[in-house]
DNA sequence: CAGCGTCCCTAT
DNA sequence: TAGGGACGCTGT
């Protein structure tokens, strides 16, 4: 009887991969293991190991596996049904689930090595240039990666050449694949064990007394370790003696000194004080009784609470008690707004015990945090992570918050699994059997809706913390003031007055706009022309800072033009403005207070955001100019004055969401301003003061734009009341990409009828040379959503099988909102 | 006919 | 997704 695995693959194949095992490997082996595999021509794969068995595939042969990596699972079971549940709900395969899940650095990869053929003497005559090229540099070095015969002969394509010194037995070539995840090991040192008595150190101190600073390194070595009794780490030595590792090394050449290796986590939490937990106030009091008795009956409760009314305190007690019971706890938060703030005031209550996984970390780290979620280490009983870390393997999940929950960064674009983290949240808390707590201060159109259905508990929370009041909310007619000529650059009178007379009490402003760079659009004066992507149909942005053009959506850039493109005109104009365009009038207007920027252009880095955020937070900034990630859950303790320069933009996005996101952000935005004590003030530039959404939100009333928008929901049949899925087509060919449309809308109107939209070009149609063509389709409540998914994939099967649409790439995706 | 770009197919 | 084979274009 022959033993079999199949194996899930990291490539968007529908179908798994069988492999032939021997009888030993087949008991040891478990699901959830990884294995490496030859795939391909001569590849090495890492694959996971889904099921072992024993039926013999019939139509083909069964490769040997190359290598087991593991020896016990990393996936866990848990996590196949939720892999398995995305690849289904999301439309795409269980290798896109496990690219997205894995941390790159468990995905090993084969590298093709050439080394030289030792058997046989070659005649150099017989070689070509570009052969003798490699065939010297293998003289001087064992081995040689792809990548470098590539760097030696300078061509791309050097596949041919390896065949053809393959083909003269001139080398050799094998597939090796790397361990990614490196170990952190720090450099310890110590005295060697023959100086540990008395008279050893007192010879060896004479000893060294013609080289005082090699002495020093001694004492102050000796004093540590008497001091903290515990490793001395190289560098705490050389930061302690103030000498360079130089000396450090002469010593441990001299055998004076020893030293050595321990691994330690990247992910360090040093402070080890913990406070317990506050109080609630009444309202929260109130609020926390809601939940659990809500929890009793639904197994989703949404939290609406008003920002800074301390909804961060009713999570700490619920997780409290998620770890009484010994369960782990899932705190979700989008990207932005796990920074340091946050994640120090968890680490107040919690310590150690809180894991932290975000997209700023390396692999490696990722890795680390894998394991410990794993291990169900005590490292690892909350994590509090960002969309990704719904991915997580965890073991006994006892509660799942969702922060912000409103948040569109909850949803992933691309690449597939187009999952979106708070839904896919939902599904792991049922596998756990357990709760979901969905918090925000604006609560997404199809949650809130949800909870009017009955289908989640709703618990509300009205007051803010310490009776704070809500800003005061002030609408400003910049048409007017434009005619009225009470107009500075994009500045109007109030907003002037009102940010000097916040300066002058010593407070801090934050002034939004929801657009980088300088200025979106340049153009000529004379003849109209205005610069466009190469690649994408935009018209690129102005970046003052660099004196570049730059694209938003594929990163093209030069330098700034001096005259029109077209005519040679010298008169250029810029037409819409930018955070740093906001940020220069600022500097003008205010000469004598400073100003930062806090957009996609100054938060590149690791610490990108932290370093913004702390330089305002201790007020060596007096006004902060900013994109919607100033928005995210910031707590800024002086700010009383908060700007929005332009509303009308957001409100005029082309998107059946607009409207609810708007809303949203204008009230996060406004959620700033007046945290403590002092009302804050909010005051919201636009052109059309009697917006409904403006008035809405001028009045904070959630309920009646709910209504309002619900009612357009309803009329024009979108989400929540009807479901979505887009389907994108892309391709270079512009007719290519019509008649391909058009062909799948019309196949899909065939089932769906009146329920299919499109097809349409997006708003920016070309991207990175691509153009792009959608159709919607919509998904009435009744209609099986099982039974739409598998009709939409018999079409797209039949549609590539058509030979002209076949290098049509065809995206879809569930829930595009 | 070498050298390349592009398209299409296949993988266990 | 990646590599390989087929095919067709360019330049000598």
């Amino acid at each position: 009887m022959n033993h079999f695995i199949d194996v899930i693959l990291p490539i968007p194949l529908e179908k798994s991969f069988t492999y032939l095992i021997t009888a030993a490997e087949a008991e040891f082996l478990k699901p959830g293991m990884r294995v490496s595999v030859p795939f391909g021509k001569s590849k090495i794969y890492t694959g996971i190991v889904q099921c072992i068995h024993t039926k013999d595939p019939l139509i083909y042969e069964a490769k040997d596996i190359h290598q087991i990596l593991d020896e016990t699972p990393i996936v866990t079971q848990a996590q196949f049904r939720l892999w398995e549940w995305m690849a289904n709900y999301y439309m795409c395969t269980l290798g896109d689930v496990m690219r997205a899940a894995l941390p790159g650095a468990f995905i090993l990869d084969s590298e093709t090595i050439i080394s030289k053929n030792l058997t046989l003497e070659i005649n150099e005559a017989d070689l070509k240039d570009d052969e003798f090229l490699i065939f010297e540099a293998l003289q001087h070095q064992t081995s040689l990666k792809i990548q470098d015969i590539s760097n030696i002969v300078d061509k791309k394509n050097v596949l041919p050449l390896v065949k053809r010194l393959l083909e003269k037995k001139a080398i050799s070539v094998h597939e090796e694949i790397f361990d990614k995840y490196k170990p952190k090991l720090v450099r310890y040192v110590k005295l060697q064990n023959k100086f540990h008595n008395q008279d050893a150190l007192q010879d060896l101190l004479e000893d060294l007394s013609r080289a005082p600073k090699q002495r020093d390194v001694v004492m102050t070595l000796f004093s540590l370790t008497a001091k903290s009794k515990k490793p001395i780490p190289v560098t705490d030595l050389t930061e302690a003696s103030n000498c360079s590792s130089a000396i450090v090394k002469s010593l441990i050449d001299k055998e004076i000194l020893e030293e050595y290796y321990v691994q330690t986590d990247r992910v360090q939490y040093n402070n080890h004080e913990t406070e317990g937990s506050k109080h609630l106030n009444n309202a929260q009091e109130v609020a926390m009784n809601g939940i659990l008795e809500s929890f009793k009956k639904q197994n989703i409760v949404l939290l609406h609470g008003v920002t800074s009314s301390g909804k961060t305190e009713i999570y700490v007690k619920l997780i409290e008690d998620a770890l009484t019971q010994g369960k782990q706890v899932l705190y979700l938060l989008p990207e932005i707004a796990l920074t340091t703030q946050l994640v120090t005031r968890l680490q107040n209550y919690f310590g150690e015990q809180v894991a932290i996984f975000h997209s700023k970390y390396s692999s490696n780290e990722r890795v680390e945090v894998w394991n410990q979620v794993l291990d169900n280490s005590p490292k690892a009983q909350i994590v509090l992570g960002a969309r990704s870390s719904v991915l997580l393997p965890f073991h006994n999940l006892g509660l799942v918050i969702v922060d912000e929950e409103h948040e569109q960064s909850y949803k992933q674009f691309d690449p597939a699994p187009r999952y979106h983290a708070r839904d896919t949240a939902i599904v792991l808390a049922h596998i756990f059997n357990t709760k979901t707590l969905l918090g925000s201060a604006t609560p997404s159109l199809e949650s809130y809706f949800n909870a009017q259905q009955q289908k989640y508990g709703l618990v509300e929370l009205n007051t803010r913390f310490n009776d704070v009041l809500m800003p005061d909310i002030e609408l400003v007619d910049i048409k007017d003031k434009h005619k009225r000529k009470r107009m500075k650059g994009h500045f109007s009178d109030r907003l002037i007055a009102e940010m000097s007379e916040t300066l002058e009490d010593g407070h801090q402003i934050i002034l939004f706009q929801n657009r980088r760079g300088y200025s979106p659009i340049i153009e000529c004066q004379t003849c109209g022309h205005s610069p466009q992507c190469p690649s994408c149909d935009v018209s690129l942005t102005y970046h003052q800072y660099r004196d570049q053009l730059r694209c938003h959506y594929c990163g093209y850039h030069s330098v700034m033009i001096k005259k029109c493109e077209a005519c040679g005109s010298v008169e250029l104009d810029n037409k819409g403005f930018g955070t740093e365009q906001v940020e220069k009038e600022v500097s003008l207007l205010f000469p004598d207070y400073k100003v930062a920027r806090m957009d996609l252009d100054t938060t590149r880095g690791k610490y990108g955001y932290e370093k913004i955020i702390s330089t305002f937070e201790n007020q060596e900034v007096d006004i902060l100019v900013g994109t919607q990630m100033l928005t995210k859950g910031l707590d800024f303790r002086n700010v009383k004055l908060v700007g929005v320069m332009n509303a009308d933009n957001m409100l005029n996005f082309p998107d059946f969401r607009a409207h609810e996101r708007s809303f949203q952000l204008l009230l996060q935005v406004s959620g700033r301003a007046g945290r403590t004590d002092k009302r804050g003030k909010v005051l919201i530039q636009t052109y059309n003061p009697h917006h409904n959404i403006l008035q809405q939100v001028s009045t904070n009333n959630y309920l009646q734009m709910f209504k309002e928008q619900m009612d357009d929901r309803f009329n024009f049949k979108y989400p929540p009341v009807y479901r979505l899925i887009k389907i994108t087509l892309k391709h270079r060919d512009y007719n290519k990409v019509n008649v391909g449309a058009d062909w799948y809308a019309k196949s899909l109107r065939q089932v769906f009828k009146q329920y299919v939209l499109g097809p349409e070009f997006p708003p920016v149609s070309r991207i990175r040379n691509q153009y792009h063509k959608n159709i919607l389709v919509k998904i009435p409540n009744k209609q099986s959503l099982a039974k739409t998914k598998a009709a939409i994939l018999k079409i797209n099967t039949s549609f590539s099988s058509i030979k002209d649409f076949r290098p049509i790439r065809v995206i879809l995706n569930v829930d595009n909102y």
